[in-house]
DNA sequence: GTAACTGCAAAATATTTGCATCCTT
DNA sequence: AAGGATGCAAATATTTTGCAGTTAC
């Protein structure tokens, strides 16, 4: 009977092929914590919990490239720290379908995609053509409440 | 009769008064570029329209001053450059009452401040307390299109 | 006159690039 | 074997901090 740990393994390596991506090692441990984190991870983050593994430009070249191939997306804040976390199966490369919102906790500081909050229609001014809308919502999470 | 330009030096010299901040030359050079722009502004577009004439980190404290003060607020954007607009005269010191959406134009870059949009209200999961909600709309703008 | 602001220098931090070497396929 | 990925070194870029001189009030 295969193991959980195989499981995970499997669907990493899974994933990275799937994005016509080499299975590497910096890749695999970098698509892992962001399996286990299930939430959102800056650049920072990575390089705490990777140890002293990578190097930190390893770090940012596949950060790009799981962006690139819709892998992560990116998830903008206020503080000039992207973070970062997994797409839904639908993203495809430079083109992302997450229509779902953002939530950061002012007290853990996680960032959260709820994917089940779908963002809403805004209607927009005459002249101005929305294609895309980024909803960040603060405040605090159901861990920290 | 009053000129316009006294006029608007006069806005300037008021609203950094009102905010108990002394009237030097860089911060009235600085709000002058935001009543211009009307748009917002990230850190490097000041430095270039300010031309040689001030030094970074006066910049950097100017800023960071202001938003203190509510005289600006800041808008994430997902490349890393934080972009900076006027604020509505209802907002105060590290209280923002800015609930309209931004803009971001994919041609011209330029990021507007739709005043007359107001964020929609967003219908959390059980157990998130939202405490404030940003939005943030991609696409072309009434100029561009 | 005094407190606050600015410019300069320098430190600390973050990001990018080039290249030789190693690993995946 | 070949192309791509990584690590290291170094170049750039960004942001922060300390301090002495200057300015606003």
């Amino acid at each position: 009977m295969m193991s959980l740990a195989n499981n995970i393994t499997q669907t990493i390596a899974a994933t990275l092929k799937k994005h016509n991506l080499s299975v590497t090692e910096s890749r695999k441990r970098i698509l892992q914590l962001f399996l286990e984190e299930k939430g959102a991870l800056a650049h920072g983050d990575i390089e705490k919990r990777a140890g002293e593994k990578f190097d930190r430009v390893t770090i940012y070249r596949t950060l790009q490239t799981f962006l690139e191939k819709g892998i992560i997306h990116s998830i903008p804040t206020a503080d000039n720290a992207i973070r970062y976390a997994l797409c839904k199966d639908q993203c495809s490369a430079g083109h992302h379908h997450d229509h779902h919102i953002h939530f950061i906790c002012n007290n853990c500081q996680r960032t959260y995609c709820l994917d089940d909050v779908v963002t809403p229609e805004i209607k927009m001014p005459k002249g101005y053509q929305a294609s895309h809308v980024e909803v960040v919502v603060e405040g605090v999470c159901k861990d920290c409440k």
